[in-house]
DNA sequence: GCCGTTTTCGGCCCGACTGTTTTCAGTCG
């Protein structure tokens, strides 16, 4: 028996409870067994007092014990028996839940999606008591959608479906102030709809003209105080808008951002004190309701730091807020070390990637052009990495405001050997080596290749450690943990690389990487000048693995960089 | 079903929207 068996066990009886149409909150206590279990961190027979966990009663303490003692549940197969496979399904139908459900699978012996329909069409359902014309006519509608309804979006794709957003949002005069919110604020890696925080006087007139500018496949409900639709912006994806006023602008911020988990908390922890939290303000005991300038005065007046949206998940971080002061922000950086120019496969010059960076305040930065071996990219031979040496030494010279360093993304080549000798790379102040080709050689094959990368003394740092794409590949599948304690071993820095498209390391590893006491640089491998912008959205990412400043070699002074990297 | 520095009973986060009602239930986020 182990942890994940109990965790599945909840689910399911969770599951079959709601197809019941059970007690919402008998449904959620399941759930919240689940959740309690899935959250310690130790293993089953690590834990002597599960049944006394928080959250763990009589009820969820039997199909424990049962699991134990008899590797199954009586009350799941109880469950099981009673309710057919075939009800599933439907919950994933939207507008049914466990109370519809229920009533039909009563009404009608209802017990499959292909039961559903044929009762739809034969207009069986709009007789129920509480169902109607419109609830048949929307199930039927909501049937012929199942399956074509897209799942979640990679961040990347969301990120170009935002900025569209954004871009119609300005040209609405009526707005005075937005913002994304949702799981794309939260910097996640997948989102299954946007959210967006829209201040103004005219909420109808804005919701008029959204209507009229968004590519709207589908309007699920427009009120004076949201819109939702599905908009058809390449791929099919939910859109919410908030309309608020100015003084609820944080608050709303606030509640449209999440996670649900994380707001569950703080009702809970205001509740607590008398005080309830709904996306308008803060009620106090005396009824009046207190708005906030920003976020940051929100969590103030409830004795916490600014809690980041990316850190906003299961919350726990409600009660780990005094760490957060040690976790690395964007303020912090102070400079890109994984950029590219025209050099290589870049789409701006050296000194236009230097002003760029001189704009966004570093200090210092690192030229990382490809390798001859990536010829796709125009990689450099050994002959132009020195005459590029030569341009980025002579242009440093005119800048004293931020310090040029020469690197390289050097490829790890197929057979293990590096695209450089160490005469070469000896000349360079900052090599990273990374895996380019090849992505479906053996685990064995692969670590060979890395640690040769880890091995040689002038190499600084493994970029994008898996080469995965986010929901698009899986990269060459390292052995990231053997990698990680290689990186403590021979003193190298590990990227999280920024690129939205890549988040990699993912968080479990940048965890682990920081648990090892190795160091983690944040960079955004720009090609193009816009690119070094994901610097922020790197660092979000950062955040949910609760990275340190100290740990982030990003946010090192110069000096400091100097020392322990570039004369390592 | 779980929980208790007000509680062993009566809550459990809170509000918008829709559709079916004629004051509210169900679903959703």
């Amino acid at each position: 028996m182990n942890k994940k068996t109990i965790i599945r066990t909840f689910e399911k009886i969770a599951l079959y409870m709601e197809l019941l149409g059970e007690n919402p909150f008998k449904v959620g206590a399941f759930r919240k067994a689940a959740n309690v279990l899935e959250l310690d961190p130790r293993s089953l027979s690590e834990m002597d007092d599960i049944l006394k966990l928080k959250g763990i009663g009589k009820g969820t303490g039997a199909v424990i014990t049962d699991l134990m003692e008899k590797g199954e549940s009586d009350l799941l197969k109880e469950l099981e028996e009673e309710v057919p496979k075939g009800l599933i399904p439907l919950l994933k139908v939207p507008g049914l839940g466990g109370k519809r459900i229920a009533k039909l699978r009563e009404a009608l012996g209802i017990d499959s999606i292909e039961s559903l329909r044929a009762a739809c069409e034969s207009n069986k359902v709009s007789v129920i008591p509480g169902f109607g014309k419109k609830t048949e006519e929307k199930i039927l509608h909501e049937l012929e959608q199942l399956g074509t309804r897209k799942g979640k979006l990679p961040v990347w794709q969301v990120e170009s479906i935002v900025k569209a957003i954004e871009e119609e949002l300005r040209g609405i005069k009526e707005i005075t102030r937005f913002s994304v919110a949702g799981s794309f604020r939260r910097a996640e890696e997948k989102s299954s709809d946007v959210d967006f925080i829209i201040v103004t006087d005219e909420p109808s007139t804005v919701r008029e003209k959204l209507m009229e500018v968004l590519p709207i496949e589908e309007t699920v409900a427009a009120g004076d105080s949201k819109l939702s639709v599905v908009l058809d912006m390449a791929e099919l994806i939910d859109a919410d808008f908030r309309f608020v006023t100015e003084d609820q602008f944080a608050t709303a911020l606030h509640h449209f951002t999440g996670s649900k988990d994380h707001n569950v908390k703080m009702r809970q922890l205001a509740k607590s004190k008398g005080m309830k939290i709904s996306e308008y303000g803060v009620e106090l005991e005396d009824g009046t309701v207190k708005t906030f300038e920003s976020e940051a005065d929100f969590f103030a007046f409830f004795d916490l730091p600014f809690i980041p949206p990316s850190m906003r998940k299961d919350g726990t971080e409600i009660d780990r807020a005094q760490e957060i002061a040690d976790v690395v922000t964007f303020e912090d950086i102070r400079g890109d070390f994984h950029m590219h120019t025209t050099w290589s496969d870049g789409g701006y010059s050296i000194r236009e990637m230097v002003e760029a960076c001189r704009e966004r305040g570093y200090s210092h930065m690192v030229i990382t052009d490809h390798t001859q071996y990536l010829r796709v990219a125009n990689g450099l031979t050994p002959d132009r990495v020195r005459s590029q040496i030569e341009e980025i030494r002579k242009l440093n010279e005119e800048y004293d405001d931020i310090e040029i360093f020469c690197g390289t993304e050097m490829d790890i080549l197929p057979d293990g050997t590096l695209d450089f000798d160490d005469d070469l790379l000896q000349e360079l102040d900052f090599v990273i080596a990374s895996i380019h080709s090849n992505f479906n050689q053996s685990q064995e094959k692969i670590m060979k290749r890395l640690h040769a990368a880890m091995k040689n003394p002038y190499v600084s740092m493994i970029a994008h450690p898996t080469g995965r794409i986010i929901g698009q590949r899986d990269g060459y599948n390292p052995d990231v943990p053997q990698l990680i304690e290689w990186a403590k071993k021979y003193d190298k820095i590990l990227e999280l690389n920024g690129n939205p498209h890549r988040f990699d390391l993912a968080v479990e590893y940048l965890e682990m990487a920081q648990e090892a006491g190795v160091k983690i640089a944040v960079n955004t491998d720009a090609h193009a000048i816009d690119q070094l912008d994901h610097m922020e959205i790197g660092v979000k990412y950062a955040q949910k693995a609760w990275l340190k400043k100290e740990t982030v070699v990003n946010t090192w002074p110069l000096e400091q960089f100097i020392r322990e990297v570039i004369r390592k």
